[in-house]
DNA sequence: TATAAAACAGACCGGTTGTCCTGTTTTGTC
DNA sequence: GACAAAACAGGACAACCGGTCTGTTTTATA
């Protein structure tokens, strides 16, 4: 046996923000995996290994931390996952295209499909309470802004001049979010080639990208558990 | 006062199949405004004034309860609001264009969007539990089965010979799906209208329809508590 | 170093949840 | 009418949830 001179005297470092990292880190997750209403705060406390004090302390609510997690991990997430995208591409069109490509081809390397962030909170929460509502539609709006400016740039360049910008962005956000809708409950993400070639003007020449490259669909099964 | 002769021995009339069914209305409406997790037992036996003895016997589990509202009102309510307009309709892109007019317009006068049933669900349960996931998966696919075949069928008619049918029955689903999903967590329905408008082959003419028509939004307020 | 505030720990509590259980009434069947 | 099964009523219960509370430790400030 090992002897154990000082029972517990070991210091403790406070660390507020690494805390309140490690808190959102983990709701971040559940809330985008189980749900809000299945998270329990029990639950999120053991996985980020928190006290109830200290999780209290941060964020006095549920609630609290739900607004805490939308307001900064998923507006952050739309912004880096497209809102950036968008914006460093040539036009507005071929961002959208990236993007659809880029998510599509993440989705089918991780094996899994997790669904869309802001839409799996904005469907549980939106008609929950107003707050979480109202920010929830400003994530939306700032995201079809983005790709609606971006495309009143290109036209301003002599691109794009038939395409009305808000409708266009509605679009691309709709079938997104509409596709990983789908992608989520088949889990396959196959749907989102299927949509973005859909979105693309070749959608009505005949045969442009023919069949071959597009047909392998395939069930994914989840590689963690979580 | 009044006498009372007998205290209580009135008759209880059996009748299974209308208790099953006040069930479902109840949790039905119940899942789609508030959410599977967020809707309690307790909640529905209250609304539906159905005893906790009577749920049990028709639905054993939360789950059976749930699966049942997914199997029967869900898919019906696709069926109806979906599929038998696209069927009906001259073509399969005017029915999906009857079908985005007519919600749209439903939305508005209504005052409220209460959001798609499906999609509703399939973000809270898709994950939660593979049954659930199964059954609306196979609502998903009958839903976009049905509008390409219909377009399918346009093309052995001569028409839309230059669409891809998978491809469009896709884009329709996940346009509607996501715009769907924005006009619940707007309280707006006008990103229908936008989004249809983006679908119409119109959409690269310039100014097809103008601005004036469009111009219409604004915020919609709940018009009864729920 | 004195002191107050911030940061954290952990127990505790009232209310709710889904499910189960026992008992009673109705209904179909011989 | 006898009888078993179905239909229904309503209480009980253990588990769980979110929030609160008290107390301790660390940290900033003076």
């Amino acid at each position: 046996m090992t002897v154990r001179p000082k029972p517990r005297p070991q210091k403790r470092i406070n660390d507020p923000e690494g805390m309140r990292k490690k808190v959102l880190d983990v709701a971040e997750v559940a809330f985008q995996a189980r749900g809000y209403h299945a998270s329990s705060l029990g639950d999120l406390m053991a996985a980020a290994g928190v006290s109830g004090g200290a999780l209290h302390h941060h964020f006095p609510t549920k609630k609290a931390l739900a607004l805490a997690v939308i307001d900064e991990r998923v507006a952050a997430a739309v912004e880096e996952t497209w809102i950036a995208p968008v914006l460093v591409a040539n036009t507005a069109r071929e961002g959208v295209r990236a993007v659809f490509e880029a998510v599509a081809a993440e989705l089918e390397q991780q094996g899994f499909v997790r669904g869309c962030p802001l839409n799996n909170l904005a469907h549980e929460l939106s008609l929950a309470d107003p707050d979480f509502r109202l920010a929830l539609a400003g994530i939306f709006v700032g995201w079809r802004r983005a790709i609606s400016d971006k495309l009143r740039a290109d036209q301003q360049a002599g691109r794009e001049e038939g395409t009305d910008p808000e409708r266009f962005a509605a679009l691309a956000v709709a079938a997104y979010s509409g596709a990983m809708s789908m992608a989520k409950t088949a889990q396959d993400a196959s749907v989102l080639r299927d949509c973005l070639a859909g979105l693309e003007r070749s959608a009505l020449s005949p045969s442009q990208g023919g069949l071959a490259a597009r047909r392998r669909r395939r069930v994914l099964l989840r590689p963690r558990t979580l």
